[in-house]
DNA sequence: CTGAAAGCGCTTACAG
DNA sequence: CTGAAAGCGCTTACAG
């Protein structure tokens, strides 16, 4: 049977490298260089090989390769977030789209891992060691220890968004949210708001943590008093934006405008407010954040801020591998971007 | 430098099968019998072995079994749905995040690939073939040449819902949908509801062509007749429900429900409805499809039909496992439920 | 039940 | 620029 024939299983038996040597009439070892970026190769040999490899289809095996260069050639795309706001927010989809497709370029598979549960992550992180390059890691929680644990197991990591605690050992990607926050807030004042409320991330992630003093230090640059009132605290969650907006008109039944810092909870607010029987944007003006699928499907649709999700998600693969290939860790902040629609 | 002492990476180098027979004083061809199932192995050695295993902390290299087994021990989960279809609809994240969780009790990683276009699909399909052991395929268009020729390759496969035109030769786990829209609709009429309308998945999907079936179906043995005015094909997507129902009312004023083939349909049917002064489920019952995060995110809460993600996605690695193990193809359907909210 | 040995397909110094 | 050779960490007949 030859080498090339059907085997038992239906499957058949791929060329090998010593397939190709022998149709090319060289060295396995030249072969090798060639696959490796043909340095050191004659322009004859190089010839020989690449109509080899055409010739006979062949594709390196990687378990081979991985086997003598330690390397996998693979990433992990590891979230750590309650299976609920997986499943409602569409801001990870967007990403883990756009990792996919940006890892695929460089012929990156891209493994996925969730780690709802305590046992999980830790299933997950036997993994990681040894059979990854590289992990893509989307977490929030104040308290996860995750990063730290991969940072210190030597295991190349980018963020996306700033983990808490990390300080600059960690890589990560993340919108400018300062900026955005100080965006929208600046652009309510500018349409005439006066009673600008926020309700606001959760304040054990940086990212609640920076909309929250955009708001307040666009605020004071504006001459407006800073009212304690008018702050609600949300979960990012749709429901959670409902129920802040309904203790946010308790207290303060005067509001002009709401900064909500996700388009989710904004969702949410605008539910609220329509139970209220106030007007959008006549009475109140809301604004969110993410430019998210949920910013479209809001009725009025909503005027947010635009993370920059293709970028982000191209940032951090171009950063992760990088970082595989021996460079020092690095944080990127992309800029954000206002979108007017009809929400304010 | 010992083998487990630090490397100039910062890395340490893992221990190895030797390591663990040096350990255990046997030789490394009884260590792998013990990692794989322990056959031919005396109680003595095996327990010598695995306290080696525990003490060196070793834990196999998957590249060199791989090497010499030609199985991967991974499995790839492709998507070859538009882009928008899966930021959009909540059940892709179900059956996702099911299928991973299902796949990591076997401990076998699983492979995100998304083909939305052909470029992507022809370097997805090159990579599958050698590099991983099985697909999960989730893909509607009866246009979609993807299970055939993944089929033709040999590739164990076992697609969500049954793949256009393969009769049995492809393995699939899809829900009872001709049963459950028969459930729905039955329901509705025995609410009272004697104009009920359909707005029908698309119908080149077998999903959509099966609800309509057991639509039109019920319909009969109700005694009702069946009026081509009340058949909307939507496109699964939430701006085609609204347009759809919008097109119902004016084509049939009079009906008094609606069997919508999607949950996400369904919104936009509610949206429609509300427009038009439409109350529901006073004026107007509506019935959704599926059960996802989108039946509870709508106002009212929707009246659906639940399929079964988690055992969908469990049933899905589960055949899977087995085809790659050498057993043949299955299909497997699995009952819906009816779940009464507040829409109908 | 066990060990010695071959071999999976590749990469990479090494010597020329 | 090139080939011969060692070796990555494992599995699996084979002989005992």
């Amino acid at each position: 049977m030859s080498r090339t024939e059907q085997n038992g299983t239906g499957r058949r038996r791929p060329p090998t490298i010593h397939d190709v040597a022998r149709e090319a009439g060289v060295s396995r070892g030249t072969v090798s260089r060639v696959l490796n970026g043909g340095h050191n190769v004659s322009p004859s040999a190089l010839d020989a090989v690449q109509s080899a490899i055409h010739k006979t289809g062949y594709t390196v095996n990687r378990h081979a390769r991985s086997l003598i260069t330690g390397r996998s050639d693979s990433v992990a795309f590891l979230l750590t977030e309650p299976q609920e706001r997986f499943f409602e927010d569409p801001n990870f989809n967007v990403l883990l789209r756009g990792c996919t497709t940006a890892l695929a370029a460089h012929d990156v598979p891209l493994l996925l891992m969730i780690a709802g549960t305590e046992a999980e992550r830790r299933r997950n992180m036997r993994y990681i060691a040894g059979h990854v390059d590289g992990v893509l890691l989307v977490s929030s929680h104040s308290g996860d220890p995750v990063a730290a644990q991969l940072h210190d197991a030597g295991v190349p990591l980018v963020a996306c968004g700033k983990p808490p605690g990390q300080g600059s050992k960690v890589s990560y990607v993340a919108a400018d949210d300062l900026g955005g926050a100080r965006d929208m807030v600046r652009y309510l004042y500018e349409s005439g708001r006066r009673r600008i409320a926020t309700v606001a991330g959760p304040l054990d992630t940086p990212g609640g943590v920076e909309r929250l003093a955009g708001y307040r230090a666009t605020l004071a640059e504006c001459g407006l008093p800073y009212d304690e009132a008018l702050v609600v605290p949300g979960d990012y969650s749709r429901a959670g934006g409902e129920a802040a907006a309904s203790l946010l008109l308790e207290r303060a039944p005067d509001v002009d405008a709401v900064f909500v810092a996700s388009d989710l909870m904004a969702q949410g607010v605008l539910t609220a407010l329509e139970k209220a029987g106030r007007r959008v944007p006549q009475d109140i003006a809301v604004g969110g954040f993410d430019d998210s699928p949920a910013a479209l499907a809001a009725r009025p649709e909503l005027t947010t801020v635009r993370q920059p999700w293709d970028r982000i998600s191209s940032e951090m693969v171009r950063v992760l591998l990088a970082q595989i290939g021996g460079e020092d860790p690095a944080a990127v902040i992309l800029p954000t971007e206002l979108v007017r629609r009809d929400s304010a």
